[in-house]
DNA sequence: GATGAATGAGGCTTCATTCAT
DNA sequence: TATGAATGAAGCCTCATTCAT
């Protein structure tokens, strides 16, 4: 029996250490940069030599690949079901908050990745999931806004593109400093961003 | 200032030239990222060959803390003026906020590359400047935003080192998506952004 | 036979498995060139993991080694035959050229493999038998072409060696371009080169 | 003047110094076969450190493409004059062989390399012009005999295809024993050649 | 007999940098 | 001021091979 040819990729070493070594990976590149992570620095990390990644992984291209996407994938997983919800627009803005702040908190070095790495990746096709994931998420976002304001409930006034990445950068910047098992739980912080969003930091008059 | 470590051949080569080829790299450092822009790179985008950046430039990395450390002197010299007027806490919060923007609108590509790179070059001696201008920084906008809190300017009720991130990020994560030129001016995206930080962009009830 | 220079593991393979394997291993070091044949390629045709082969094989060195001369060995079972048989010049080149058309039909794989490798395998100890049969060969042929020539059935005027070495390649690399099964059988193929190499391809004046 | 942003393909430094290396390479390439060749072996043998290499050439394939790409148009330089000239079909065989060992004295290396390495290098599309030259030289060559045959001046009875092989591989070949300088000049055994193959090795009855 | 996971050597390539001209 | 040619270190990746299970 002649094997049926299957091409046989790295996928199926076994699932456990390969998502030990992606959690290592992101680490790394999560604090140095992906440019600057040499996969031997990876490879050191998980207790093996940099040849050895490759029994698991087809390149450290491969690696980043992976822990981008199943990140999105996870984060639109939480997304897909607050929109599916369809609550009110600032409801809606509360849900996507907090839902972004349980991911930041679970997925930490991802975000930063993503927030480090993205531009540039965009450009490549491998990675055309990227920017078609930007594009669901600015109109997920855009489209709540702009509803809230038809509503009434935000407001009129402002640029609406710019209050879009005002909230969106507000959000997500947070990875980079971010350290989960910190004082605040994601939904403690949620709530305080959301505060600081919805009503300002001034006292009101 | 501590004097000549390098060649002082670097020195004598025409300031314009520099300049333009500083504001060469440091656009392709922001487009890319430092790591992942070769030498080969800029010469090319500055007409020449990368051997021929050496007659400037001691090195890639000089050039990258000269972008660094130009822009973060100027960053200073507005701040400084802007804290050594004395106004109250919510005047001093909103002329820091419009002279933040006044520098991403002079130093796009410079703060970018501050943004990206900034965490990692921070553990080189060579860029320690980098953690002085940080917390320079944060004690002018911690220490406001606690004379705020304290003069009753600013909500008691939130975790103040939350909120300094918060307004922190806000305003200089906009250098990733902002462009010169474009149809705000920095003093209209300043008063936008005042206006969201400090009132929030929900419909007062 | 020098005894046992390697573990001995690799003999109590069943012999029919190693034929198999070795059979797959000839087709692809024949089709691919030697050098870029991965161990996991003969594996994967073969319908195992590459480190399987290690039970069967020492090395893949030692897979080249048995396929050249288990082929050799068969071939010169043939010309020996040939050679015993004392014929007359013209009939020994004859029955040596329809004997190497046999072989080639064969041991296509092995010959193949033969023409592209046995230049730079010479060089190495282990193949040294390669050596050995080139001049065994080459006493053969130029010895059976000289007799001719003083016999007076082949022409005198030409250089010997250079005759040798134009039947020789004309008959070997046929093993490039030969497929078994196809529409002519070997002796049939040895008869028109034989009639073409002896008469000419030229209609006699 | 931003420097008309040509790719500075390595094609442009100095012609000689390339030649030498190309050369060099070609002799190492027909020596080991190109897999074998490690680019630290062509450089040691240029005097150079492998990646100093790369100012010269993109890669190790393109030094390969470039060889056997300069030497198929010098030979169809040739090829083609023979040609144009249309002669009758014994006298065309009679030039192209000539030809053939010509380039063969010129080109050794080149030859030597085609011989081992093409079969594969043809399925590389970067190589598809193999291809080309594969079937203007059948065309070529097996026309010829076609016109040869039915102008009654090659056999009739033989296989047409196998002559076109037997003439071909029989003239190609000896690039794997030929030496330029022997005791022979290309037309000599060109001359030798061509008896041969017109009118066979045999004394005439 | 075979798998899964690794090793370690070595290959190709990139790139910041140097230096004579 | 800049070029052309090179250096040398380091990076990513491949692959034959090993070995416990």
């Amino acid at each position: 029996m002649p094997a049926a040819k299957k091409k046989p990729t790295t996928a199926n070493a076994s699932p456990e250490r390969r998502r030990e070594i992606l959690n290592i990976a992101a680490e790394v590149f999560a604090a140095h940069g992906y440019n600057a992570t040499t996969v031997r620095r990876i490879a050191d990390e998980a207790g093996m030599l940099a040849g050895s990644l490759y029994y698991h992984f087809d390149s450290k291209e491969s690696m980043l690949d992976e822990i981008l996407s199943s990140f999105l994938t996870e984060l639109w997983d939480g997304y897909d079901a607050v929109l599916a919800a369809r609550l009110g627009p600032r409801e809606t803005i509360e849900a996507l908050v907090t839902e972004s702040f349980r991911e930041i908190d679970r997925h930490r070095a991802a975000v930063a990745i993503y927030q480090k790495e993205a531009r540039h990746l965009t450009a490549q096709p491998r990675f055309g999931y990227l920017a078609d994931s930007q594009q669901k998420f600015e109109r997920a976002w855009l489209g709540t806004l702009e509803r809230g304001v038809a509503d009434g409930v935000f407001r009129a006034d402002l640029d609406i593109r710019l209050t879009y990445r005002f909230v969106r950068d507000t959000v997500w910047v947070a990875a980079s400093w971010y350290r989960p098992g910190g004082q605040h739980s994601p939904e403690e912080i949620a709530r305080q961003y959301l505060s600081m969003v919805l009503d300002g930091v001034a006292v009101r008059a």
